[in-house]
DNA sequence: CTGAAAGCGCTAACAT
DNA sequence: ATGTTAGCGCTTTCAG
């Protein structure tokens, strides 16, 4: 049998070496003109061009990076790669870091401690320049270190504790009450919460301006009419059931999610109930399909794109100037007005 | 005013080197052991893990990849951040890369061809050890340094043209046969058909699907009830608004992908009629909300997160025999039946 | 305007 | 069982 060799040749990339001799000049001046320095008559620079081309060179980044102690890599973590808030939100990050020249690095943290620990550690060693996350839990311990190191860090959407971070979030409380107070002057009296688990903040907060508006309005609280679970479908669908199910239930539901919204509508569906003759609905946070939905949701839109973009910015801000004081960004939602709440067209 | 200097300490990342001495060993044995490749006394192995410890030290994989040559970073490729088919393939791929100890590089081509060759410089110059992509063009041309390249790759969903690479796709036809066959044993003879652009592979494969089972069912084809856009939700919208508006109008319409099923469920609310009593509805492709829609949509289902998997096992197999012949994958479709198309529960 | 040379932090022979 | 050494491919002084 003969000796079985790598079949392809062995072909590998071409280094700056090579394209610097085929170029007739020092990888320095090729490494400079690469970099776009200047400083080369267009005589060589025209030459390095064409061994470029015709070798095919691409930079190593690695060798690159490794010398130059610099990266142009953004390490972004967010908890679910599947939820469609979250990837708005690194679409708009792509957005302005795309544009600057930075390059994102995505990883996923599953909304698993431990697991986003372990993507947080291998982008550092990946010697990222900047990081960009979602935070998987409430306990600023856990990222203690990442703000007492330098590297440059935004948080997203949640900022846990009271880290010294920048950091990119939406009004969830004014967001509440701007669509409860809606729900109110629509003429609802008896409105129910469907919220997500008060460990969360943004539930929480959600869950405030809930009961703001409410009290604002002269309404009293029904604790039967305030349940709260997980941000998942599954406990929509449940708690949206039982409190319907009650002799005495609410004319109209705020839901904290939307993912719960879409459980909360499947619980209305099944027990019969129009929406939003019966009951009225609304619910937190925009999705493309919202609109598409029976009937249409009106919801309170959180800027979706426009918070990655933000956040983006604040990172690229922090990386010219990594001395600038903290700074927390609080945006605002839209109330979206479709067919659930009855006021819709 | 007093100079403004840096205001933290310059405090850099500890390198071998540092763990190295505090152990007091040298840099290889202290590279020998974080490979975990043993032949180091307890004693020294304890003392290299204190270390480590203590400085809070991180492989520098610019470092490490430049000097072995070698890399554990997969590049993937999708055209759509947002759109939750896609990303779901992500997350099958994730399972099982993560779990071989690979990291995952995900970019974002836009289904922008340009964008996407960027994208795919990019990550080769990152020296990515293997590469997973959907398409976004149907041109084989754009792939084909790809296939030349020594660079394992396979392609997902779509291979365009003849391309000599592994590749993991759906079985479209016998799919959309397999849902509208359906259709056709609940009663339904007059059914119509809103599918993607005919340029997309996919969606050709659906439309052959959907005239074969009518074929075969001996009912004819109407051109009127045959319908084409973009597999945007807008243009599901229009089309079957327009094909329901008509004198004549199926009582039953396949809907050739998710999102575009979103808009054909609105134009079939709009234009008030009933599902599936006046109209039944079958989609392609399956979504965690299609349940929790109104009514729950009956779906040809993709296998996403199997596709996902297969994927990434061809890589890694091929990572382990480069001399592998090519192989194609081709996965299965289930028929999800709910609500939307009359024979539900 | 260009080149020589010195490493960046790490790994892998090769010694011991 | 551990240390020595020679680079990986690139950038960046420092000289010319």
């Amino acid at each position: 049998m003969s000796s079985h060799k790598r079949a392809s040749s062995p072909k590998r990339k071409p280094t700056i070496r090579e394209v610097s001799r085929h170029a007739g000049v020092s990888t320095a001046t090729v490494s400079r003109v690469l970099a776009g320095l200047g400083g080369a008559s267009e005589a060589t620079q025209q030459r390095i061009e064409t061994a470029v081309k015709e070798l095919g060179y691409q930079r190593n980044r690695m060798a690159s990076g490794l010398r130059s102690q610099r990266s142009t890599l953004v390490g972004v973590v967010i908890p679910d790669l599947q939820n469609p808030f979250f990837t708005g939100i690194v679409g708009g990050i792509e957005e302005v870091l795309h544009e600057a020249g930075y390059t994102i690095f995505l990883a996923n943290s599953a909304s698993d401690v431990d697991r986003e620990r372990a993507e947080l550690q291998m982008l550092q060693s990946e010697r990222i320049c900047g990081l960009l996350f979602i935070p998987s839990s409430a306990s600023a311990e856990a990222y203690q270190d990442l703000c007492d190191g330098e590297l440059p860090v935004v948080a997203i959407d949640r900022v846990p504790g009271g880290l010294a971070l920048d950091s990119v979030t939406v009004a969830n409380e004014a967001g509440a009450f701007q669509g409860v107070t809606h729900l109110i002057e629509a003429g609802y009296r008896k409105i129910g919460l469907v919220n997500g688990p008060d460990e969360i903040v943004v539930a929480r907060e959600r869950g405030t301006g809930y009961r703001r508006a409410l009290q604002d309005a002269g309404l009293k609280l029904r604790p039967s009419w305030m349940a709260s679970g997980s941000f998942q479908s599954e406990s929509g669908y449940e708690l949206t059931k039982a409190m319907l199910s009650k002799k005495n239930r609410p004319e109209a539901v705020f839901v904290g999610s939307f993912v719960t919204a879409l459980g909360a509508l499947r619980a209305v569906t099944e027990l019969g109930l129009k929406v939003p003759d019966e009951v009225a609905l609304m619910g937190f946070d925009d999705m493309p399909w919202a609109a598409a939905m029976n009937p249409p949701l009106s919801v309170v839109a959180q800027p979706v794109r426009e918070i990655g973009r933000s956040a983006a910015k604040l990172l690229l801000e922090r990386l010219e100037a990594p001395d600038l004081g903290i700074r927390s960004l609080v945006l605002n939602t839209d109330l979206v007005v479709r067919e659930s709440c009855g006021t819709g067209v």
